[in-house]
DNA sequence: GAGTGGTCTAGACCACTGA
DNA sequence: CAGTGGTCTAGACCACTCT
């Protein structure tokens, strides 16, 4: 009945999400706003809300728009650049980018390695380490959830310091210990329960998971860091140099 | 009215994610076998479709199923795991890891650069650029499609030559150039159309992209790509030598 | 041609947020 | 406490795959 635009085969869904997408383009919707309601904007598109949420769940897939759970959706901020090659600096990453960076303890505690972990520390079985759970915001969104494993025979009592500011500081300040080499894993996960929470997400969500064993300038193992990003906050760059090869 | 086993606050959603994750972990529902149907899961379940798909949608997003376009769902199988300092040889790497590397040309062309390749490359404006598209699979999979966009100054006729194996390869037997430094840009987004076509994916499934420039040892810029991944069939490893520091 | 996934409708109730 | 998102029901029709 509704004289919709939608060309031949062209669904729906599709249909609402480049509608979307342009006033988000053209910057009607500015970064950070926050959408109609999902009943509006299904009226809106003479549609059920079941549909409409497709075309938003497509559209925050992308990362054009972010859910916080139970209050809505919103433009998302540009991506921050994540240079692997400067050393996990996180605040001062953020703030070169023109953005406000906040770290967050959520807990800390010392207990066992886990066997993976004792595998990519090369740990003995058994050992102990130190386990600081910490949030981050940029621009007060919670951006990235961080569960640190430090090796405590080498940080003893690190737990009892302020642990907002950069870990490499505080091994560099407190401990004389330089960071070396670092190897990564990255891949895309979805969120379980506790990070979705901690990040405001809902269960499921993608994520980019990112797996760091930090060395001294010694090749000795300092830490191994799981580093919960959300999927549309951060563009990874990495320079590979050729002194690397043959 | 039927027993279900939902213990308090656990979503049907959930509750359903989970026992289909143990029926995978426990080799029940082995690699690359295929799911029952959806009407069979969701009367299995005692839910709707609706409810039933939004569990599914869940385990893709963390990668333990996928869905095939139209064909249903199957076991995602183990990922490939992509060094970047070893050179993009594809095959190599993928035999490496014991799997089956195949490569299908899908187009080439020779056109003008978009803007954004001008700058990436650092080409004057109005230049040209041959580019060619490849689809890559392993074990039978597609799971990589990639976009080349090579100098045609530096590659001349290299169109007509037999563009499956490694371009690497080519440079280096056909030109006598090789690949030196490389830079990368790393994130998620999501498939659109053509993307989703060639990789048999729903438009909006999460996908990792990677774009790529290689230099020669001379520092010139060689070509840029865009490796549009499966999200489910990657994990990126990088190591990072002290070497790059201070 | 039977069955499957892809898309869509038209509702409902609950838990939580925010005024 | 009104309104929102979170979850769920019970269907429908079409386009495609596979046999």
């Amino acid at each position: 009945m509704t004289h919709t635009v939608t060309k031949k085969s062209a669904t729906q869904v599709v249909t609402i999400y480049q509608a979307l997408l342009a006033q988000i383009i053209s910057g009607t919707l500015a970064t950070g706003s926050k959408l109609p309601s999902e009943r509006e904007l299904s009226s809106l598109f003479a549609t059920t809300r079941i549909t409409l949420r497709e075309a938003l769940q497509r559209m925050a897939m992308e990362g054009s728009i972010y859910r916080e759970s139970r209050r809505g959706w919103f433009v998302t901020p540009p991506r921050l650049e994540y240079n692997l090659i400067t050393k996990s600096l996180f605040h001062q990453m953020v703030e070169s980018q023109g953005r406000k960076a906040v770290t967050q303890v959520i807990s800390t505690s010392t207990e066992l390695a886990s066997p993976e972990l004792c595998r990519k520390m090369k740990l003995l079985p058994l050992s102990k380490l130190h386990r600081i759970r910490r949030l981050r915001y940029v621009d007060g969104r919670a951006t990235v959830f961080v569960e640190h494993h430090l090796n405590p025979v080498i940080f003893p009592d690190i737990l009892k310091m302020d642990l907002t500011e950069s870990l490499t500081l505080i091994y560099q300040k407190q401990y004389g210990i330089q960071c070396g080499r670092a190897t990564f894993d990255i891949y895309p996960t979805a969120a379980d329960a506790s990070v979705a929470h901690h990040l405001n997400l809902a269960e499921g969500s993608p994520l980019l998971m990112i797996i760091r064993v930090n060395y001294d300038q010694n090749g000795r193992i300092l830490d191994c860091d799981r580093e919960f990003w959300r999927h549309d906050a951060v563009r990874i760059s990495v320079d590979v140099g050729s002194e690397a090869f043959n």
